[in-house]
DNA sequence: TGGGTAATGTGAAATGAGTAACAATAATAT
DNA sequence: ATATTATTGTTACTCATTTCACATTACCCA
């Protein structure tokens, strides 16, 4: 089975858009709707829930109520994840309160910080001391946990988690993480995401300029 | 020319992990230990140097310094990049304050957001009414913003942009925008970054029942 | 000086992802 | 009842990316 994160992306995806489509009102959708919800193509959708073995009607497309339980049930959204973050900076603060994560059944059930000045036992979610991290993240069996520290704190903190029993981690410190084989692992970095904007946009800007140089 | 995003990633990529190496005090690097320090093979390294015309010496590995500066050159680092982020919430904050960005070559330089309140023309990086925007960009010829906001506004804020003449945007709103044909669009949704975690934590869980239940 | 070695640089092979094409089929129209 | 049409499901193809393999070359040592 075809299990490429991008192809499990786009199922979260697809199930987003199927949800406003429901919200909307609609109560089926043909493969080409769903494609350019979000910016695939017709074969791709087709192929997608082929793949994942998600049927529809022919001629009469899918019911969107049996996608999105079908959905829900090969993406584990049936029970809710809870999953802490490391580091309340302003990225961590973001995921904190990030109000997507409710919708989809994930819940960050506390985050840790190093400076103690920032504990807070009361806040909706608590924000504990880092030496916390194990005895909490092992009682409450997490299993999936955000990096959001300095990168030359992240490999320690890493290493924390996977000693907790963590078993999956979203990385955003800008370097590259050491961990056993079977761990997941994704990382984010904010940096490339813009600089890789920022080189495309001159790229672009270069290209016209030849353009009117060779005129 | 192979210009992928993902190429052009690992290029700054191997841009960051010179500069740490450099920090260091090496001298010389060798394809395979940027291949350890990005997570790629050797392979991949010598190939995607060998598109981009960096050249090393046989059995002598790459002199960082040659390498740091034709990666400048190439990615554009030479002169500062100007850009501007919408929304000030947790995840415009993030960017406002993100420390790699200097290093980069890339400046913050106002912060815009539809709440009056949060005006702040004296900050470092001044915090500016959305009305203001297109002014702004025009006055100071800023190529690249960042798209900071709920999804509602998203997409009334990228038209704004392109008005303004902004020419590449880093999207978090978690929806597919719409833009012109030679725009460049660059989505990080990080509620699907942390779901395909948990998707694949979830998987290896179950993989690892299956095992056990069938012994 | 010459042989051995450790690296690069690159064409070819393998893999993977996305697209296109079309046969199968269910609904609808005549 | 039959033809027509719209849409799926899947196979085959194309394109891009990664890995492999090895010829090439510079350095080192005897």
């Amino acid at each position: 089975m075809k299990t490429s994160k991008q192809s499990i992306a786009r199922l979260h995806s697809y199930r987003e858009a199927l949800y406003r489509l429901k919200y909307l009102g609609f109560v089926k959708v043909f493969s080409d709707n769903l494609a350019d919800a979000i910016g695939a193509t017709a074969s791709q959708v087709r192929k997608d829930f082929s793949i994942f073995g998600l049927i529809g009607n022919k001629k009469g497309g899918y019911v969107i109520d049996e996608l999105i339980n079908k959905l829900d049930e090969l993406l584990g959204k049936n029970q809710p994840q809870h999953i802490i973050v490391v580091g309340s900076g302003n990225i961590g603060k973001a995921l904190m309160s990030y109000k997507g994560f409710g919708k989809v059944g994930i819940h960050v059930v506390a985050a840790f910080d190093t400076d103690e000045a920032k504990t807070n036992r009361a806040a909706e979610i608590p924000i504990l001391p880092l030496g916390e991290l194990k005895e909490f993240a092992k009682q409450r069996h997490i299993k999936v946990g955000v990096i959001a520290v300095p990168d030359t704190a992240a490999q320690q903190v890493l290493e924390m988690m996977i000693s907790a029993g963590i078993k999956g981690v979203l990385n955003f410190a800008p370097i590259r993480l050491n961990c056993p084989e079977h761990f997941v692992l994704n990382n984010v970095n904010l940096g490339i995401e813009l600089e890789t904007v920022v080189y495309f946009v001159n790229a672009l800007n270069r290209q016209a300029h030849d353009e009117k140089s060779k005129s």
